[in-house]
DNA sequence: CTTGACTCTGGACTAGACTCCATAGTTTAG
DNA sequence: CTAAACTATGGAGTCTAGTCCAGAGTCAAG
């Protein structure tokens, strides 16, 4: 406690301290992530140290691949004491999800990296081999890769 | 050439022979990946074999990571004959691209590998290890993922 | 001739997470 | 006191890649 910060403040405050803009927090506000705060006499929302860390909360469940909507559901959780194991289930379920993604996109590499190799980068485009495998079925092992871009 | 396709068909073969919507089509032409088609007296798009292969092309480019605006400019290279350095360029690019996604998402695969491990699923959440690293600050190396959700 | 399948158009809608806008009221520094 | 800076509201716009719709015209089979 060096800096002796005010109990509250008002919107701007919050949006900087928490690393966020202005329409982001009444964003949140609304979308139920943000409890509806108190307010002035003229109306300005008032904030406090609490309302950082919510916010920061938010970004580091988005970090870490959680959708608003996900993150919605931990809040609740924590608000509301739920069970472990729910934190737990949407937790695993999230890193099945990017193993896929994951997977998705070494497919991609793969072949990208095979194609920018065989492509010697000079010349007339009409044997690149890059368009010619586009062009041409090359799509053995990648049959459906659709989820890719789900 | 065992099976005798018709010089040109309508617009829902095309879709069913490409593997796509016919609204998809028509969203294609719309983008300009397509090229504007013949008409019949009545108004009916007509195609041929190329066109089915151009859309081949987009799902494959689409399959391999690239969006339709680059897809575009992929097209129009091979139209009008561009430089193979271009189409390269657009290549190694995207490659980039898909390694700095899987770097991000192996960041969140690790972290939230660990916090499953530590979590045991059981009991309240109050002493939620994942709840309370997402609410404390354990973003130590993964400073600034935020290209993750972009 | 009628029915069903097909196609046409323009425009609206979806998801996800914001971001921006106009207009108006409030607070603060000088 | 005034001007700058801040905040309020509701609503619209952004991006990507489609998807869906209503209302109308067209085509082939029976």
């Amino acid at each position: 406690m060096k800096t002796e910060s005010p109990k509250h403040f008002t919107i701007g405050k919050l949006a900087d301290q928490a690393g966020v803009g202005i329409d982001t927090v009444r964003f949140y506000e609304r979308r139920g992530l943000l409890p509806k705060p108190q307010r002035t006499a003229a109306g300005y929302r008032l904030y406090n140290e609490a309302s950082i860390s919510r916010i920061r909360f938010v970004r580091r469940a988005k970090q870490l691949g959680f959708t608003l909507d996900e993150i919605e559901i931990l809040l609740q959780l924590q608000d509301k004491g739920g069970r472990k194991s729910e934190v737990k289930s949407i937790t695993t379920r999230k890193l099945a999800q990017i193993d896929a993604k994951i997977a998705d996109l070494s497919r991609m590499r793969e072949v990208l990296t095979a194609l920018a190799s065989e492509c010697s980068g000079q010349g007339n485009i009409a044997t690149c081999p890059i368009i010619e495998a586009i062009a041409e079925d090359m799509t053995k092992d990648m049959t459906d890769a659709q989820g890719a871009n789900s």
